[in-house]
DNA sequence: GATGAATGAGATTTCATTCAT
DNA sequence: TATGAATGAAATCTCATTCAT
């Protein structure tokens, strides 16, 4: 977050308002202008152009939430207890901004793929932390040794995903955060019975 | 399929290309007609605007998609064979069509919130598989009692979504189908060691 | 009235009625078809074009027009009684036809200048025949002497189309018809109390 | 006229050239843009849409005109010399401009139904203005007692209109002003010889 | 730094007309 | 004669970006 920038945060939190509210094609620079308070003109003072808005809300929002989730797993034991605490926290920190999470589940994924990978790029420091976590797993013996990293991580990334963005279309209508500890065992332990 | 519409499968088939190749948002009506070998006005015979377009393109390779994948279960006698074949029917069918796969993973992605519904409605027997699959396997006693299952689903379509996309985006360079087993074995078993 | 042609006078009436149920504008060739009950290419084995529809509308609607108005005037022996008449038979036959009303006080003035000219020449033989009752009156002294005909033909004219023109628009809820005294008196003795 | 808004006022004068040289239909935004001077987009600065362009050069136009008639009637001091001096005003002020003789006359009218109620509504004050004198001249006895208003405004405005048309239609190749006497007598004292 | 009026490229869709059958 | 599938030209309006003030 650029600090003492005021006009710079205004307009990063109007385009989350704004394309919450009108949808990602619906959301012209001058809307996010008019709710920032400030002229179209400036926008240009402090984006290069519409792009780098919407990667900067993305890099700023991702930021925060990486950072947060960083923390609290920095304070758990064992990656048991970490993969359950990121589950939590990425569960938590969406249900506590509906903005935020209609931006990132739905508005933003209608952006075209040189934006997308831009925002891919953006999401590798919370990739890594799953990595970490995957890796002291097995050092741990938690988890089990051969494991693809790669490939788990994308069951990890993909299962959380899907699970916020199926409850960001159902309106957020149930308890996200609940669900938690039955996704974490569903990772851990998978379907069989056994 | 429309059988004996020529001309309608043809503007399919170039309208998967023409997105595979240009992009959802360079995809002009006008490029598809040509690539179709029309008129600009034909596809209006055909379609009702260019939203109709891309969902039944979506409309009918999925058909297509979900038929096959339900034919090959079919065949198997139980849950985890099952839940193995879809695994590789998904991955072997994206493989061996990579317009489709660019075209399902990315592009169409970029629609707006209405259109994703329709895509959305259009997924949804292929979710219903899903759903049997793990009933199934309960049945069996081969998955466990308790399972909630469009969590369930959730998990296993965003792993196998979040898989093949990453596939799509590092341009297909790997062999997706011999990750099949990986992949059924993360979700039956787990991370865990036990 | 081409005899013996059917789809001639099916595509005529055919679309009389498609203009004036849905306005100039929205009257597509492909709609006059549906309501003749014959195909698109079959309007053009009897009419050159689109345009030249709406001008054999117009020429046989209004010879029929003309030639009722110049027989009932024919049986009239001076030209007050003569002017009563053709005021008379001007409201009563477009009062006795509704769509022909529309169409042709408001639907036909939206084709271009080029068509009004067509449409003009074929109203030609109307304003002789008031320009005749004209000249009769002068002969007969009825009328005054030095009057400029022309003139006189765009007074009548002008004012029996604006009444015309002024009941369509207000739905046709008065009677027209019974406005001709009045229309008539004001025509030959002016607004002046003398 | 709104003040001050040089571009409105470029864009209105623009309009009226552009319909009277190329007809209603050929009168493309771009033409009248390009003619005004400014960019296509410019123009959706000062107008809702096409159709607004339209109905503004209208209300602009005939603001002026009928405020103008409405002065010059003031300073006559009965019915009938105001009824002359309306249709001197009537005539002089279209004689003084070609183009708006063309717009009005024949272009405007090729406007759809919805556009037409519009121009009606903006025609009103003029219509008043005809109520007025008629009601004066009633008053005053120069007129008839017994006289219906609207039938007499609509023969009024129907030989005007009827009249400037034709002139309009003939190329204006005559002087229209000089047939003022002879209207205004053939409206106050109509055909009779009497 | 801040403004906001002006720019102008770009794409969907309609519909009169044709012509092979 | 009759059909109707196919054609393809043509125009409004939006909106990201600029630049004079």
């Amino acid at each position: 977050m650029k600090k003492n920038k005021p006009k710079y945060n205004q307009i990063i939190e109007a385009a989350v308002e704004v394309i919450a509210e009108n949808g990602y094609h619906a959301s012209q620079v001058s809307k996010i202008a008019k709710k920032a308070g400030v002229a179209d003109g400036t926008i240009y003072l402090y984006f290069k152009n519409k792009e780098d808005i919407l990667v900067s809300v993305f890099k700023e929002k991702m930021g925060q939430f990486i950072e947060r989730i960083a923390e609290s797993i920095n304070q758990k034991q064992n990656a048991d207890e970490k993969l359950l605490t990121l589950i939590q926290m990425h569960f938590s920190q969406l249900t506590g901004d509906h903005h935020l999470a209609i931006v990132t589940q739905l508005e933003l994924r209608q952006s075209n793929s040189e934006l997308r990978l831009k925002i891919n790029d953006i999401l590798k420091p919370y990739l890594s932390v799953i990595d970490d976590i995957i890796r002291e797993g097995t050092k741990e013996n938690v988890f089990r040794d051969e494991l693809n990293i790669p490939l788990v991580r994308q069951m990890i990334f993909g299962t959380l995903d899907e699970t916020v963005t199926n409850w960001v279309m159902k309106e957020q209508k149930y308890d996200l955060l609940e669900m938690a500890p039955e996704v974490h065992r569903l990772l851990t332990h998978g379907l069989s019975d056994k």
